[in-house]
DNA sequence: ATCGTTCATCGGCAATCTACGATTAACGGC
DNA sequence: GCCGTTAATCGTAGATTGCCGATGAACGAT
């Protein structure tokens, strides 16, 4: 780990402030996440759907149920889907609002040297 | 090579219709080559600085030449960059339509359900 | 032509990712 | 209780990524 984290942290490495780099990890994150046209796919289906069932999901998709399992597993700890489960199923529905978050930080990111 | 402009793809089996499969793909790319800190941070600078030559990223980065000429082919793949050779040197400068198009797939990620 | 500078690429290593089958855990119905 | 269904997790093989030092290629200056 050479992550920068505790008290009083001189962060020298830098460049455009402290924030910046919590930005940096935070954009990475959800970037990461997006960055699996698998994932990406699961995202559109949900969104169409507005939410459905795990199974469904595995219906769609041309991959055996653990490997789409591990693909929620990513979105869901990124904090892109949020799964409620309902009986022995598990529901998935979509987060706009961190898909948003994404888009800000995308859209924010050529504009921090001169507006911030 | 992995440009934003796909040439032609068969690919069927999509839930979506075909231009969703294409979509995925190419937000899919953007968002992996944005799925890792430093890359974001190069970006970042870059943005900051308009352009500028790479020992200048090399010295904001706690990283060996080589790693950062690596993210910076990443980042050139995708598009999100613009290398101009200049003399011995090499002139980095970002490409705000790639980053913009990024922000436009992740914004129209949960509209492409109603109006298709 | 030779040298120093600058950057890309090569080779290698550890770590992570992706995919899968098999197994386990949770739930409803019988 | 005992099944069948559903989905998460385990274990693993193969590919990819991230990092580095070393080397190679392109250029300007001497």
């Amino acid at each position: 780990m050479k992550s920068a984290a505790g008290a009083g942290t001189p962060a020298e490495r830098s460049p455009g402030g402290a924030g910046a780099r919590d930005r940096d990890e935070e954009l990475a994150t959800l970037a990461k996440a997006l960055g699996h046209p698998t994932r990406v796919a699961i995202l559109r289906f949900l969104y169409r759907r507005g939410s459905c069932v795990c199974g469904t999901i595995v219906d769609q998709l041309p991959f055996a149920q653990a490997t789409v399992s591990q693909h929620l597993k990513v979105l869901k700890d990124a904090g892109l889907l949020q799964g409620e489960i309902d009986g022995p199923r598990v529901c998935y529905c979509p987060d706009p609002e961190v898909l948003a978050r994404a888009r800000d930080l995308i859209e924010a990111l050529p504009r921090e040297g001169t507006n911030r």
